[in-house]
DNA sequence: CTACAATATTTGTAATTACGTATTTTAAGT
DNA sequence: ACTTAAAATACGTAATTACAAATATTGTAG
């Protein structure tokens, strides 16, 4: 559905002008796709976001400094997002034997098995294969990259 | 700047894979740096989307339900945001004298001058010409509005 | 070895946001 | 006119987030 459509604007200044929202906007919409299936096994995007970066990396562990640098939305305070992951058994926090001031935050297996009943869902939501060819995704990705300088 | 390096992943499952991503990084990408802009003037960014709504119907004013389907960003309670616009003087609200269930919302001229005197500042933001061309941004719009389908 | 700066994370507190519920007003049906 | 439903917004409360400051540990210069 064009832009135009969705935040009802009838015209915009300029094509780039239209992109920058165009961005951000489906930036949120995707966002917003993946809060709702967050929400249904009680977690949100940014927890859900965390997981996949520990499913990335396990069976080794990482720092939450390292997660937050690789955190697709640095939205959140990390510290109590992990909390919550812990709580919940998902994920394990140790202080790092050899530096002490780190703490290796590694996935546990109850978290891959939530990641495990989750991908069904994620990956309706990520199938835009349906939408666009990989040649579009390509693109795409060339001027997105090419946007942030 | 390349999204591997940006959020330090070696490579992605397919161009698709990467292309989620990279909407989801790049918009908020953006969306910081309006954040970082619009805190200088003690708002955040939804408070300078909604200014930048309310300027766009200047001299007629809008209800909050119009500002809401037209936000790029739907986070936020849009009461509160405007109880904030208001108390800043930066917008008048008023019942609607046909439909008093309705608010009439519309700038101030010291919301416009606030505006104006950020004007600058977000014009460097959006200044993507440096780096895409027309085309390129219309390419992009096409790709996007075919993602949300 | 000691003092000082740097690094990694946590914590306190205030502000913001989410979410369900309440309030007020209009519209519609009988 | 009266009752019920719908629409638009506001509000109460709990959860989350931002920001600054605190804590703990390591590295390093003298």
């Amino acid at each position: 559905m064009k832009l135009e459509e969705e935040i009802k604007q009838a015209k915009f200044q300029d094509e780039w002008q239209k992109a920058l929202l165009n961005i951000m906007y489906t930036g949120n919409w995707l966002t917003d796709n993946f809060m709702v299936i967050s929400k249904k096994y009680a977690i949100n995007d940014q927890h859900y976001n965390i997981l996949r970066i520990l499913r990335g990396k396990y069976p080794n562990c990482i720092c939450p400094g390292e997660i937050k640098e690789v955190l697709v939305n640095k939205r959140g305070d990390l510290t109590r997002l992990l909390d919550k992951l812990v709580k919940m058994e998902l994920v394990d926090r140790n202080i790092n034997a050899e530096n002490r001031r780190m703490v290796d935050v590694i996935i546990t297996q109850k978290g891959l098995n939530l990641l495990a009943e989750m991908d069904p869902d994620v990956n309706q939501v990520e199938n835009i294969k349906a939408h666009i060819s990989e040649e579009d995704a390509k693109v795409l990705n060339d001027i997105l990259d090419k946007i942030r300088g």
